[in-house]
DNA sequence: TTTAGCACTCTCGTCAAGAGAGTGCTAAAA
DNA sequence: TTTTAGCACTCTCTTGACGAGAGTGCTAAA
């Protein structure tokens, strides 16, 4: 549809209001490429792309800047597509090789590293506990009336909660149930185990029965708690820097974005269903609070096959070859590290 | 030193300045104070509050609003200290009676609704871990190579780390390094562990030798990994609203705060050193970062003696009586749920 | 000691003017 | 047919001027 020199036109206009965050001009278009070209040519082919929709204006007498269609274009046909810059492998690679107590230290970390390469916000999204498997629980007696529960899943999360008794329960008693959960759980997907609990221990009229309450309580209570938890954001103090929120009203809505990881982990869901990198442009995501920005993100995929989302959201106007080699020479590292070491 | 009618005026420049963001001018004073004298008179009085320092002037013809120093007799001298109204009360109560999993989830849903309550920023930070004692340590083996050390305090605060092992450990070894620790560490602050430890193997020659490695690991490194959890912020989206902070500059300082947990928890650090309620008004505190803000805090007791800090962060034109009467309640009821439930 | 009166000061919004940047169009050149 | 030079036109941004409005500070009288 483009003709080549539209296409070279449009890619200077994008990575120079990406760079200056300025329109730009036919004058300043005609030095920087190398077409030997006036700008009263390069006027002529500016006004064609406009009307094709991939640029536009903000007012008569200003520069270019790319819209909404022309970023897609840019990012989908022009781009081209970079190795990740040797300086940032390395510091990646450096990141995942240093030892972790847990994987929330190591996604902190991810996330701290890539918000501070990217100059972007960054956010990273552990797989759903639905996708998770069961593969050991673990009940430690406090004291008489309190229970820490600790779980831990097949791809090596953990997290515990903690379970009040309503009278002592003896030692021997909560052994047998530790066991009976680990042999009977082993390798259930956690959404289904209160379903299969319930049914299993409907079954039994043996010396587990007394333990029926406790068992469901610690499947119930207990296993809810790591929801909130599932979300690492960082950096957003780099975004909220930008010249494009300078604008009270537009850093408000981002920032209140930010404060609301409810609102953020709606958002990144989104971006599960679809395997791999996926780029979104200000209004082609359906989230208005992000309308301004662009979002790069990328699935990692874990042993077992849940996943993962890590990412970065930003401004429209941003260094999309980067960024994205970034987040998925990150995915990569992620998924590898994860699968090995826990 | 400040007359009667001093104290009434000033107190109404604090209160209207706190409801309207506006400098109040000598004619609004006046037709709010019972005193019926004149704009003129008030103009008088106002000018000798300024002379003391006790309110300024934005410029020549504007009205007057109040100086740290102003507000600091405020909440010393002329706050009627009211008891929490009951409608929050109830709310407090009610929050801290329902059901939770850890002390985790109980701070971060205390601070929520201490955000909301106020509509400032609150923040709440954990006990630091140098002074909780320990209660309890469990090895779980993941797998041959994994373990996952889960420590509890004597206050009942949970957390869990992970170590790597160069070799297969047997179970029976693990136990003996299980029993050993809990029998030796019963009671002792975190912080004197480590060194404690190291004495403590120096001695032994016996089957526990070969475990020294991994009983070192275990407290040197799944030890340190809490300590940067220690913080939970909620609402910084109400301050960020409020008008004083409209200005970008400004924003974008309190806002570079407010991501970096770091630089909070060493403000809030800060009053820890005294025991109960403590105000910071403006440049008090020590931290230009909050040279615009109040702090409102009280340190919760454990009851252990340790102590946590909780309170409220927002613009120095807040609702002290409001505030104080919160925060106050909030740390007691705090104090007391965290020693029933733990 | 209080008050009325008034000059004075500062802000804020509006308006006009001029500079600067950049476009869009036209007509000529290639 | 495509490219280019030239130029009028449009819009922003800054500056300065001006008046209205708000509120003070001072003075002199009550």
């Amino acid at each position: 549809m483009l003709t080549e020199r539209q296409r070279q036109i449009l890619s200077v206009v994008v990575s120079e209001f990406v760079n200056s965050a300025a329109p730009v001009s036919s004058l300043g278009i005609s030095k920087i490429v190398e077409l030997s070209v006036s700008s009263a040519t390069i006027r002529n082919e500016l006004g064609a792309l406009e009307e094709l929709g991939y640029i536009t204006h903000p007012h008569t007498s200003a520069g270019r800047l790319p819209t909404d269609k022309g970023y897609r274009y840019f990012v989908d046909h022009l781009l081209e597509h970079e190795a990740i810059s040797r300086d940032m492998a390395i510091k990646v690679a450096g990141m995942f090789r240093e030892r972790v107590q847990s994987v929330d230290e190591l996604m902190r970390k991810a996330s701290k590293l890539l918000s501070s390469l990217t100059q972007e916000a960054s956010l990273i999204v552990f797989p759903k506990l639905e996708s998770q498997h069961f593969k050991k629980v673990t009940l430690i007696s406090v004291d008489e009336l309190h229970l820490v529960v600790v779980w831990i899943s097949t791809t090596g999360l953990v997290w515990h909660g903690a379970i009040e008794l309503e009278s002592p329960v003896d030692a021997e008693a909560l052994d047998l149930l530790v066991n009976f959960l680990n042999k009977e759980l082993a390798g259930l997907s956690f959404h289904k185990i209160e379903n299969f609990l319930t049914a299993k221990l409907r079954e039994r009229r043996d010396s587990l029965a007394k333990l029926h309450d406790i068992a469901m309580r610690v499947v119930k209570e207990s296993l809810k708690v790591s929801q909130e938890l599932r979300l690492f954001l960082d950096g957003s103090k780099n975004v909220l820097e930008k010249p494009e929120f300078e604008d009270a009203k537009k850093s408000r809505r981002l920032f209140g974005l930010f404060d609301s990881k409810k609102d953020l982990l709606r958002i990144f869901d989104e971006s599960i269903r679809s395997e791999g990198l996926k780029v979104s442009i200000g209004t082609e995501s359906r989230f208005v609070d992000i309308s301004d920005c662009a979002l790069v993100t990328s699935t990692y995929q874990m042993k077992d096959d849940s996943a993962g989302i890590l990412g970065v959201l930003g401004p429209k106007r941003m260094n999309y070859s980067k960024v994205i080699s970034l987040v998925e020479y990150m995915a990569e590292e992620m998924a590898e590290v994860l699968s090995k070491n826990f």
